[in-house]
DNA sequence: CTCTGAGCTGAGCAATTGCTCAACGGAGGC
DNA sequence: GCCTCCGTTGAGCAATTGCTCAGCTCAGAG
């Protein structure tokens, strides 16, 4: 990408790079010291970047790997990712991930900003690290329902309360399950104001902070009992590989309908695309493919992930084309 | 100059320096991302980059030292300096020097501009090496007598004629020697037209040619006759250290007076200082000194030379004091 | 010799950047 | 407690930069 230069073209450039990059002139400066207009100057300048000639090096913290985080961005039309580096096992992992969330909602949030938030491990380590300098007048919403089978912290409604009192907010909960007996219960529950309120409000968040769920047997939706091991086995073979607040889609992004979709109290796919910034926290070695299925599905805009994943997920996504 | 930083601020440096650097995004999407305002990212790039997170590297063809003739032009306040790579013989490096003379007259010179030409074999060397990629309408006009000790293409209408050659332009000659026996010839000679209309001509350049000349027994200035051994002995007594125009100055750059100057013709120190672009070729290892001392009396703006001198000029700068 | 099209050029304008300045806030002295 | 001073902040404007576009040159085809 340099060879191709003559020696009299590589030294104008060189020469015209260091005149603005490093003796900081100006364009126009530059242009009448070496006879020259100032569009062209220009276009040297950008022909010397692109032809190699200048290279420019960013002193990044050890660990920190932000050319990935800018291919993973790019490659999924997400507007930010940040990748945590590898922590060797699964909690201090989680724990860093999560932290990265937090610093991303301390900077991101806003006062009147509106929060929907999802369930799971990854999204209920967040408030322990969240901690903004200021308060902020927001409000968590949930966006589905709860489960008594698993633990408090990693329900919607116990998140949002954690995150409101770490900012001064308010959390807006919703009293309903995350999944009910039949698709009637679902719909005699929706008539109550109380679960439609929070869901509207949910559902016209300025973010979301959401998990992204496997389709192995530990994952939360099995654990929480929405989804019985045999449930989860016939979604597998339809090829579902993760979720968002129990929404499956398969390795391509579509969405998987399944009867158990239809007893479900949250957030549907289209409801959360709806959404401004949907925020992804995910770590864990079970999930590469449940994140390129979530991501090719469109929902994502803000990526916080762990660098084994982020690397597996690039590598999967160059290799199997798309 | 890294050290200072604390992790967290590192970290927020080098996340801003990509954005900005290598994803080029703008400073403002830049402030809204991270959630401050436009002139702080600023702030926060201008400290990267001083505090070394980014390192801008230019690769440079071979030979070419950009820093050097940087370091150059800041010690001596110049517009502009050029250094040719060393080369083993005196020959072969007074080319290389001419040619770079020629390439910053090839790009600077305009149509109506008028050049005043000193004497001397680096100035001598430079037509050789000229060659405008289409004609400039200007003139060259002698700034000092001849001499017809010497070679002939080391004499300022043979140089002027040379260069308005190759470019179309016009020579305006000097009909006069650089030195005669006595002041009151000098002056006699200053009555006539043809010369007075030549030395305004050049008083009152655009831009002059000049080599720097030393003060060993073999200098142009002695070679050409208009100074016996013993006149220049006695110039290195009283300090001289190097000339321009046959104006001789000390190391500290102050001019000499001497009874010799009384019967030159050709232009003052004065006169040179008011040229607004005064172009000083210069190679040879006896040069250093000369150089020094010129460059200190403020009267060059553009120092094309070669790596050796370059060096030492700005080793002594630097060790001497100033 | 004329025509065509690719590539280059600089004028002109919109977007971005750099910079100044008044206001603010927090640490330290009285 | 109050005051002063120093460093930080963002609004606002001037300078610089990026970009588009019409005009140009020049090589090659007809």
């Amino acid at each position: 990408m340099l060879a191709e230069l003559s020696r009299d073209e590589h030294e104008l450039l060189a020469r015209i790079a260091h005149r603005s990059f490093i003796d900081r002139r100006t364009q126009g400066e530059i242009a009448s010291e070496f006879g020259m207009s100032r569009p062209k100057v220009q276009r040297l300048l950008d022909r010397a970047r692109s032809a190699g000639v200048v290279e420019i090096h960013i002193d990044v913290p050890p660990g920190l790997d932000l050319d990935l985080e800018s291919r993973l961005a790019e490659t999924f039309h997400l507007t930010e990712s940040v990748v945590s580096p590898s922590h060797p096992d699964a909690e201090s992992q989680r724990g860093a991930v999560a932290r990265n969330a937090a610093r991303y909602l301390e900077r991101s949030l806003r006062d009147g900003d509106v929060v929907a938030i999802s369930h799971g491990r990854d999204t209920g380590a967040v408030p322990h690290y969240f901690h903004p300098a200021a308060p902020i007048d927001c409000v968590f919403a949930s966006a589905m329902g709860g489960s008594s089978r698993i633990d408090v912290p990693t329900n919607p409604n116990e998140i949002s309360q954690a995150l409101a009192e770490r900012c001064g907010g308010r959390a807006q909960s919703l009293y309903a399950p995350a999944h009910v007996q039949s698709p009637s219960v679902r719909r005699g529950l929706l008539q109550h104001e109380a679960v439609t309120q929070t869901l509207q409000m949910a559902a016209g968040a300025d973010m979301a902070l959401v998990g992204i769920g496997g389709t192995d047997d530990g994952c939360t939706m099995v654990r929480s009992g929405c989804l019985t091991i045999e449930e989860m086995g016939r979604l597998r073979s339809e090829g579902a590989v993760g979720d968002v607040l129990g929404n499956y889609v398969d390795v391509h992004g579509e969405h998987i309908k399944s009867p158990h979709s239809r007893r479900l109290i949250g957030l549907s796919i289209d409801q959360l695309r709806q959404i401004e910034t949907v925020v992804a926290v995910v770590s864990g070695d079970e999930k590469p493919l449940s994140i390129l299925g979530v991501l090719h599905a469109g929902i994502v805009d803000v990526l916080i992930v762990d660098e084994r994943n982020a690397k597996a997920v690039l590598d999967m996504a160059s290799n199997g084309g798309t």
